[in-house]
DNA sequence: TATGGAACGATTGTTGACAATCCTACTGCC
DNA sequence: GGCAGTAGGATTGTCAACAATCGTTCCATA
């Protein structure tokens, strides 16, 4: 999709497992399967047009990513989103950006500012049209386009994970952002603390603008919303 | 065999994949499996005693954390280790590491730092028996517990993957340490930090120790151990 | 001698079936 | 009426067999 077209498929393809996984990310990220939903084998194999045993392997991979939590004879079900959980899923997402941005500051922080700046550009333009949805799908890529540009594979892959959750939340509690205009200056905010070769300036104010969100999420979603998921006693 | 030993079996075991990751990670930190290494299944299965079914979704968790690479049609590698592999590991520990310490000072950074002092007690000890593995595994025992008293499960859970690969390193590069009463030293100085209350000098410490581990490991193996892995034209 | 091609062996990828476990609903008994 | 016990259905856990692919080796040919 968002690759440019082929004329001829690559020699070799990826994975199985690693695309059931890429699938099964985008639809919890989508929002097809909310928190605490259980993912039956049978009806997912079925759907995929595949059998149980590439599927359960790339259930695994959610697994191993903290997506999905195994439950002996039961089943796998996507983790629940408490406030303690989303406050543990910002203090990791902190780690990576802010680590992601001192990287950029040693390689190209003015390219880098460029591109995020870009990406601002879009979200404003959604922001003028009220188009939530929009605004929060490049609230997405300029995160996901932060850490890239780090170039550290760990980096983008560890990150890639909490964005998943983040699009969780997005989809959870839609809308509780105040204003798409703060939304928008926020991370212009960032951006330009990258062109203006700030590395201190950068880290304090990814550091606020996670702060924002954990305080904004943590306390829209103090209580579970299905308790479907079997809690031991 | 670390936990307290328990009269009875949990009700709930581990899920079967989780068991079969953790002995392969284990496997792979002592060094049985070394970088570019083949995990072929049909043997492996037969020494677990399992069949391949539960043993493939185990490796698909090595794979989803990068310490497995996957070649279609090929099997399963273990991950080689070049220099700017090396490099990229240490700006995820950085990373993890740091955001860790900053947790700590949010809660209880005076015993933490005695816990440190602790375990590097147990490392000059080892040092003064010139006990290498010992000061080797006191090492990893540190930053190890470092990460823990963060109460991150994240942070753990990320950690836990690249603390296996530092192992891989340890073991591939055999005592690269210049002496281990500087080695010592360092791990010292961090855990002072910490008692000292003093944040600033915490993170600046442990960046230093990285940046030190880095240049360490990423010089002293500027080649490629075993050219067993296929790179692909 | 060097090169192209085919057959072989071994390993991975995938599937369907069987065994074990859990949840639910029903029945009988106190 | 409430509760222990039990049968049923459905789902997960595990396995062995089949299909597909890859690397190697040998042979024929220019």
């Amino acid at each position: 999709m968002t690759s440019s077209r082929r004329t001829i498929e690559p020699l070799v393809r990826e994975s199985t497992p690693g695309i059931i996984a890429d699938k099964l990310r985008t639809a919890i990220g989508r929002g097809d399967f909310k928190a605490g939903d259980q993912l039956g084998e049978a009806q997912l194999a079925r759907e995929l047009g595949i059998s149980r045993g590439p599927l359960r392997e790339g259930m695994q991979r959610l697994t191993q990513e903290g997506l999905l939590v195994s439950v002996r004879n039961r089943g796998l079900f996507v983790v629940e989103m408490t406030p303690e959980n989303v406050r543990d899923m910002y203090v990791a997402r902190a780690a990576i950006e802010r680590a992601a941005a001192e990287q950029i500051f040693g390689h190209d922080p003015q390219d880098a500012g460029d591109q995020l700046l870009a990406v601002t550009g879009q979200m404003a333009q959604a922001a003028s049209r009220e188009d939530d949805p929009k605004v929060s799908e490049a609230d997405i890529d300029f995160h996901q386009m932060l850490v890239s540009l780090s170039r550290s594979p760990r980096l983008v892959r560890i990150h890639q994970t909490l964005l998943t959750e983040t699009r969780m939340c997005i989809h959870a509690l839609e809308q509780t952002y105040r204003h798409s205009d703060d939304r928008v200056a926020e991370h212009r905010g960032i951006a330009e603390a990258f062109v203006a070769l700030d590395p201190a300036l950068t880290d304090a104010r990814l550091v606020a603008h996670m702060e924002d969100a954990v305080v904004r999420l943590a306390t829209g979603a103090p209580r579970r919303t299905t308790p479907s998921q079997p809690t031991p006693a």
